[in-house]
DNA sequence: CCAATTCCTACTAAATTACTATAGATTAAC
DNA sequence: GTTAATCTATAGTAATTTAGTAGGAATTGG
């Protein structure tokens, strides 16, 4: 039940987009150097982030990316539903896929998935990339207390 | 972030044995022909499951398995992780595969992952086949109520 | 003995994943 | 207007994982 470096890069990816936001556009090669993600596979998890408008793009030079709409306003819910579809352990409690299976009424396992799926929507649909940025805001402040410096939030082998 | 067929078929069969337990064994033709699933791959599951101790099985002529436990006492979470390994969106939070992450501590995307898989965990580990046996009991009273007739719990093609 | 069963290991085809490669479009800066 | 930096789009591909199948050995009731 692992998601695939699509959800996990492109959360990292965006949440970096997040934390280093500065007005201008980010250039992809950037994040991809921060968090050493390849840069051509970014470029094709953004066009599947923009198209879902959770990015908006600059071409040329100078150009890059930029959150799609305020930190605060993006949850987590939706960039891994963009990059890796509806989050559910089997098919029948899919809202996208939706495979129907009969006697779905009476399917006790089913109820399970449904159960197990709802929990991690929850999770996912109440914490914002704004909630994130904080956090790390926190993280930062209490390592710095103990002496602890890491202002690169990179370099995540997983 | 699908399980896979392990866990999936598993927690059927698993489910199928706690609703059809007479006493003695159940061969696994049996679940397999109510299920829909492959003999043979069953067979696997349940070596994994007997290593587990989550079934007993008999061998010879009129064997079988039956649970190696009252049906209160087998958690879901204990069937998934036996089948599937440890439940987690990433490798960083998974308790047995263990691939440590520097900076782990200050990683706030590990933070994300974790609460996902402590919501799983937290489903999974609180339902029991036991549990599952009562709603499904629930379920038939009240279909039957409708005049829906469903006794054979079987069929699922997910 | 024989049939029904579990047990064990190895193999394999299909699907998915995780990229890489290539070509093109757009734009800022010079 | 040329160049370099950037996004856009699509196709290809190697590695891995999944979802089984196959074949046979061991065990046991009748």
């Amino acid at each position: 039940m692992r998601l695939s470096t699509r959800g996990r890069y492109g959360l990292r990816a965006l949440f970096d987009l997040a934390l280093n936001q500065s007005g201008g556009p980010i250039p992809l090669s950037e994040i991809a150097r921060r968090q050493n993600i390849s840069e051509s596979y970014l470029e094709q998890l953004f066009a599947s982030l923009r198209k879902a408008g959770l990015v908006k793009s600059v071409r040329g030079a100078h150009g890059g990316y930029n959150l799609g709409a305020s930190a605060d306003a993006i949850y987590i819910g939706q960039i891994l539903r963009t990059l890796e579809g509806d989050i559910a352990p089997a098919d029948c409690v899919n809202d996208r896929h939706a495979t129907e299976c009969s006697g779905a009424d009476a399917c006790v396992t089913r109820i399970i998935w449904e159960k197990i799926k709802d929990s991690i929507d929850q999770v996912i649909d109440s914490i914002s990339l704004g909630d994130m940025v904080q956090k790390q805001n926190e993280l930062d402040q209490k390592n710095l207390k103990n002496g602890i410096v890491n202002n690169s939030h990179t370099q995540c082998n997983i």
